[in-house]
RNA sequence: GGGCGGUUAGCUCAGCGGUAGAGCAUCGGCCUUACAAGCCGGGGGUCGCAGGUUCGAAACCUGCACCGCCCA
């Protein structure tokens, strides 16, 4: 089979359709075998393939393709959540531009719509996730609102509040007035902004003056119910108790004096409005104040905002200062920069807001989760991300899970308009337990996403049922995911999978790097530098891609990938398509399979890359082992393009040519190693492997050869070297000689395709090395281009108008071509010389040393010598090598 | 304010107690029938700064500086 000249990407990313149709990644409970099992943290059914997920699902992939090859009972389950306010803001968009909106479409409508939706888009971003080459099972896809896990829910839900877990409460939330919905602490953010600090005068009752109090927020002071001041504050002892006049509105409320209050903030004396900031609600509650709302859920003003009322908050706030202005109760107006906290989705200035919502009583559930880590059942990659998570699990506070949404799990609590009795249960009760009434209302209140994602582990496996899937493949074994995730999955996940199961929902985490541009900023839609994946898959290749983010995901450290990366990744792809040609081509017309040959009766070079391979594979899969993804890249990297094509392919060219056993063993060697070198890379670039694989196949030797490389048996390490120590030293010494001979070829200009003859002279053991020579000298004089002879004993005659250089184990000369540039090599040598006294002098200072030979050990000692004795040889070669050229050292 | 991570070649990063490494970029020479997305060869670093521990520190400890992030 012929391979075009150049790798084409999109031809080998075909074979993801026949991997799926064969079932290679659909799991069986009951085939057995030790189980790999892992769950896509789900994305956001709304969502695009951004470079996270493409890094996040290329290393789980890389993990869960190797397991699968390794012969584990492998699953990886797909899906995503349902994102209740990214998707309802989504829909809402849409019916916007047809004129209407969801409350005149009414609710059962507009969950159609939105179920409509998801049935158009939401397969979207999965579908990006199988161009990755994702090898999930499709078959167990799963959803956050599918029936199966909205059970799930329902159970959860019940359970917790059977435990007394769950409660409901009138409280002060985070508020988002764009999204009318309350929001959890973690769906807050923060961000700096350049307010102004207002001075307000507020007159005393009594008429005895005023007290100026200052506000970031003068529209909430219609809310007020009182003033404070610290206990301390000598500037306000007198007026503690007195009332004042508030402004606008007319209300008479009190002067206080609270601990907590700032003197030296502003004038020292705050307004308090208990329903509009949470400092002022804990104020307000050890104080007894009254809590007067001013605002409605879409940040307007209401009744209780008198003339305002209606006003937008804005709107208000410029009102309420130019009315206090012309009363000349504005004392001053600062610049002032304040933190202003945010919704996470939609980026509204929040509103702290009074309402009754559904919390879960965390401290419980938290330090189940906090042991779980502690005692190593569930470990994170890189460790000190425990740091993070015990920070935040040992200050959570109770989480509010209900949502005023209409796209989610709707609350199984019933409330009966009769009595106010509220209940939870599984299936909607006849009548009220209390006064049984049959008119029961459901709560109309959705829960938090999380809540669900937070089951996903155990819930997509079957769970409250007892199934094979739940039995055989949880807990699973591994969560890959980004650090800003660690709250609202990994910490959710554990709680509530210790809660349910009994046991941790995955034994380790693996925390992802994050990705940033190529001058190390975070990629941020503000900021216009994303990359799109599915850009850079079109530009370079899905394979290369992959390669690039596994090669440069460093545990511990940011990833900045960069276009130069990626098409060195394409280089990589198109070496080893290049590779395959050679060998395809030298397999040509052999009889299929190629009949294995005995290690012992290899060559030296095969018996080496067989050596390389056995090394190579133990570190990839110990890599792989540890999730040191780049230093499984980097061995493949280097055993791929310098080990493998560098050498091997170059020593095998001999033996090719050679004909008869020498062929066939080189044969076997190549496509054999080729073999080997396709399934390592596999789980890095299952395209380009699989491609290659396949012409390949009918060359492998293999009993119950697997059709495709996804179940193709994961490469093992040889129990034994096939190369012996001293053939291992054979082939270093036969590297090195070629590696100095092609130097010194260029240093003195020798035409690349002209030969020359080299001389090898030993500094020791002359003849030993001269019959070890015999075995290597082959390939060093194809790989040099070279005749090459040893010498053993030293003619006068044999340095005369040679060039001369190092090896560690004693020097090389080369008949140089007429009118080459003594000077260069001169100025080669010296720069050789000084270094090698540098560290020679280094090595004897050590060694003269008494506390060194004192203190250190034996080995090190042994070591030092023989390194010293090295140095002193090469110090003196390059001596009399200098002095050969005309110069005196 | 509390905490975490980083600072090594032009760039991106390994190395984490015994002669400073890789990939990319760069420079020189080569179209040598697998590959010019290539081959061969070369140059390039007082390992952020200051102390300390050690026979020996890029590596371990302390402090500082700068960059990035998380929490409040």
């Amino acid at each position: 089979m012929e391979l075009s000249k150049t790798f084409d990407p999109k031809i080998a990313e075909r074979w993801y359709e026949c991997w799926v149709e064969r079932g290679y990644f659909t799991a069986d409970p009951k085939r057995p075998g030790p189980v790999f099992s892992i769950v896509i943290p789900p994305p956001n059914v709304t969502g695009q393939l951004h470079l996270g997920h493409a890094l996040n699902v290329t290393l789980q992939d890389i993990i869960v393709r190797t397991r699968r090859m390794q012969g584990y009972n492998t699953l990886w389950v797909p899906g995503t959540d349902h994102a209740g306010i990214a998707t309802q803001n989504v829909v809402e968009r849409e019916i916007g531009k047809e004129g209407t909106n969801r409350h005149q479409m009414g609710r059962e409508a507009f969950e159609r719509r939105v179920w409509q939706w998801r049935e158009t888009y939401g397969g979207r971003i999965l579908n990006q996730l199988r161009r990755l080459g994702a090898s999930c099972d499709w078959t167990r896809e799963r959803f956050t609102l599918d029936e199966g896990l909205s059970r799930a829910v329902i159970e959860v839900f019940v359970r917790l509040h059977e435990q007394g877990l769950i409660y409901r409460e009138r409280t002060l939330i985070n508020w988002c007035p764009r999204c009318e919905t309350a929001l959890s602490d973690l769906e807050v953010s923060h961000k700096e902004a350049d307010g102004h600090l207002y001075y307000i005068r507020y007159p005393l009752e009594d008429g005895s003056g005023a007290i100026t109090v200052a506000t970031t927020r003068p529209e909430t002071m219609l809310g007020d119910t009182a003033v404070a001041v610290n206990p301390n504050d000598r500037r306000y002892q007198d007026l503690i108790g007195k009332n004042v006049h508030l402004p606008l509105i007319g209300r008479a409320i009190p002067i206080i004096s609270d601990a907590s209050v700032d003197s030296s903030f502003g004038t020292g004396a705050v307004k308090i409005t208990p329903a509009h900031d949470f400092n002022d609600f804990a104020i307000g509650k050890a104080h007894g104040l009254e809590e007067i709302a001013v605002m409605d859920g879409r940040g307007r003003m209401n009744a209780a905002s008198g003339p305002y009322a209606g006003m937008d908050r804005e709107e208000c706030r410029k009102a309420v200062l130019r009315d206090l202005q012309a009363q000349g109760l504005l004392d001053q107006v600062q610049p002032h920069r304040h933190a202003l906290a945010v919704c996470s989705r939609c980026d509204t200035v929040l509103e702290p807001m009074l309402s009754t919502q559904w919390f879960v009583r965390i401290k419980s559930l938290a330090d189940k989760a906090i042991a779980a880590v502690r005692d190593g059942r569930t470990t994170f990659h890189p460790k000190f991300w425990e740091n993070t998570y015990f920070n935040w699990m040992e200050n959570v506070h109770d989480w509010c899970i209900s949502r005023q949404l209409w796209w989610g799990h709707r609350i199984p609590a019933y409330h009966c308009p009769q009595c106010g009795n509220t209940m939870v249960a599984r299936r909607p009760p006849a009548a009220c337990n209390r006064c049984a009434s049959i008119h029961l209302r459901q709560e109309e209140d959705v829960l938090d996403t999380w809540f669900s994602s937070g089951l996903w582990p155990f819930s997509t496996l079957g769970w409250p049922d007892d199934t094979p899937d739940l039995r055989r493949y949880y807990p699973t074994s591994l969560l890959v995911t980004g650090f800003d995730i660690i709250f609202f999955w990994v910490a959710r996940m554990m709680m509530l999978g210790l809660e349910f199961t009994g046991q941790v929902p995955f034994r380790d985490v693996y925390i992802t790097p994050l990705v940033r541009d190529q001058f190390g900023k975070k990629m941020t839609k503000s900021r216009g530098n994303v990359v799109d994946p599915l850009e850079i898959m079109e530009t370079y290749g899905t394979d290369a891609v992959r390669f690039t983010l596994a090669q440069l995901a460093v545990q511990g450290r940011d990833l900045i990938l960069s276009n130069d990366r990626l098409a060195a990744s394409r280089a990589f792809a198109n070496k080893i398509w290049n590779a395959a040609r050679f060998v395809m081509m030298n397999v040509e017309g052999a009889p299929q399979p190629i009949a294995p040959v005995a290690t012992k009766k290899l060559g030296l070079a095969e018996r080496w890359i067989l050596s390389r391979l056995r090394n190579a594979t133990a570190e990839i899969t110990a890599a792989i082992d540890a999730y040191e993804f780049n230093a499984a890249a980097a061995r493949l990297y280097h055993f791929i393009w310098h080990e493998f094509c560098d050498w091997y392919i170059e020593l095998s060219k001999e033996p090719l040519r050679r004909g008869g056993e020498a062929q066939h063993a080189a044969r076997f060697v190549l496509v054999h190693g080729f073999d080997q070198l396709l399934r390592l890379l596999h789980p890095f670039m299952p395209f380009i492997s699989e491609e290659l694989w396949q012409p390949l196949r009918s060359f492998i030797a293999e009993r119950n050869l697997s059709a495709h490389l996804p179940v193709a048996g994961f490469p093992k390490a040889a129990q034994d070297d096939p190369l012996s120590e001293a053939e291992s030293a054979a082939m270093a010494h036969c590297l090195e000689a070629t590696e100095t001979i092609n130097s010194l070829r260029a240093l003195v200009g020798v035409h690349p395709g002209q030969r020359v003859s080299a001389f090898l002279k030993p500094l020791s053991q002359a003849e030993a090395f001269a019959r070890e020579f015999e075995g290597w000298k082959s390939y060093a004089e194809v790989m040099a281009k070279a005749e090459i002879a040893i010498v053993i004993n030293e003619d006068p005659q044999l340095r005369r108008g040679k060039v001369p250089s190092t090896l560690s184990w004693g020097e090389v000369l080369i008949e140089p071509p007429a009118g080459f540039d003594v000077e260069k090599t001169r100025a080669a040598l010296r720069k050789k010389l000084v270094e090698s006294r540098g560290h020679l002098q280094k090595h004897q200072q050590r060694l003269a040393n008494a506390e060194f030979l004192q203190k250190a050990s034996a080995d090190t000692r042994a070591e030092m010598e023989e390194r010293t004795q090295e140095l002193s040889g090469q110090v003196g070669l390059l001596e009399k090598q200098l002095g050969q050229l005309g110069e005196t050292a």
